[in-house]
DNA sequence: ATGTTGCATCGACAGACATCAATGCAACCC
DNA sequence: GGGTTGCATTGATGTCTGTCGATGCAACAT
């Protein structure tokens, strides 16, 4: 998985600054596609937003018009990206935010600000 | 759009502290669905690690097994999405990476540093 | 003008995905 | 026990999406 590599010489894949290679691309993509639906990036940021640092489904449901199930659904594709994780406490479930994977994202997007991106040498005929 | 909201009370939807609205869900999704192909992910990684910040069409295509229309698809949702851009130079077309939208992406996924996420308190039954 | 090359667009099609109603299951309450 | 509530899973369905071959169009070469 994309959580648990810090094996050799594999921290970050460094998205823009080398070439991704193919399963690197692969892995990062289960994640971005989890996060390219507005209901899913509604459930992740209530959930990351609330005080306590965790939701019962019981106060996510209410905020959508879509039934339970859909819901539930949404929130296993988030919990399979490894954006949340979820414990049964009694009789409800209760999702929190693993924002080492968020910070894993961050970091992939940020620039060196060292030597950063080439910055493409203005165009000839840009200028307009 | 994403790209230009610098007008009043909304500089940055602020994913991670505050619950997102339908709205900028949707706008949000667009980007983050766009990131969620291998196929787009590895096309931005080669635009944004090039050297010179430009890469022509006629060098992305042979590195992928796929036809020459599916890459300009995929270019094509890339742009759309507002994470490249790209001008035709005479016979060839170039592509840059627009930095802009990756910095807005790795600050929405930033946590701010002073007063974070809340960090959940240790659930109850969890402790095994 | 004619041919060639680089890239975008179009139309079609198979596979993936979001959604729902129905059902299953665990925990609680009586 | 039986009933109820909270959530996950299943199966079905309509829509979206990745892919291709065919075609169109711009720039260059001859």
């Amino acid at each position: 998985m994309l959580g648990q590599d810090g094996a050799a010489g594999d921290c970050c894949p460094a998205l823009l600054t080398t070439p991704l290679d193919e399963g690197q691309a692969l892995e990062l993509a289960k994640v971005f596609k989890a996060l390219g639906d507005p209901v899913r990036l509604r459930l992740l940021s209530m959930i990351a937003s609330r005080a306590g640092g965790e939701v019962c489904v019981c106060d996510l449901t209410p905020a959508f018009d879509l039934s339970q199930p859909t819901i539930s659904h949404h929130l296993k594709l988030l919990r399979q990206a490894g954006l949340i994780d979820c414990e049964r406490r009694g009789t409800w479930v209760y999702y929190w935010l693993v924002p080492e994977m968020t910070d894993r994202l961050a970091a992939l997007l940020t620039r060196p600000s060292g030597d950063p991106l080439p910055g493409r040498t203005a165009p000839a005929g840009a200028a307009s």
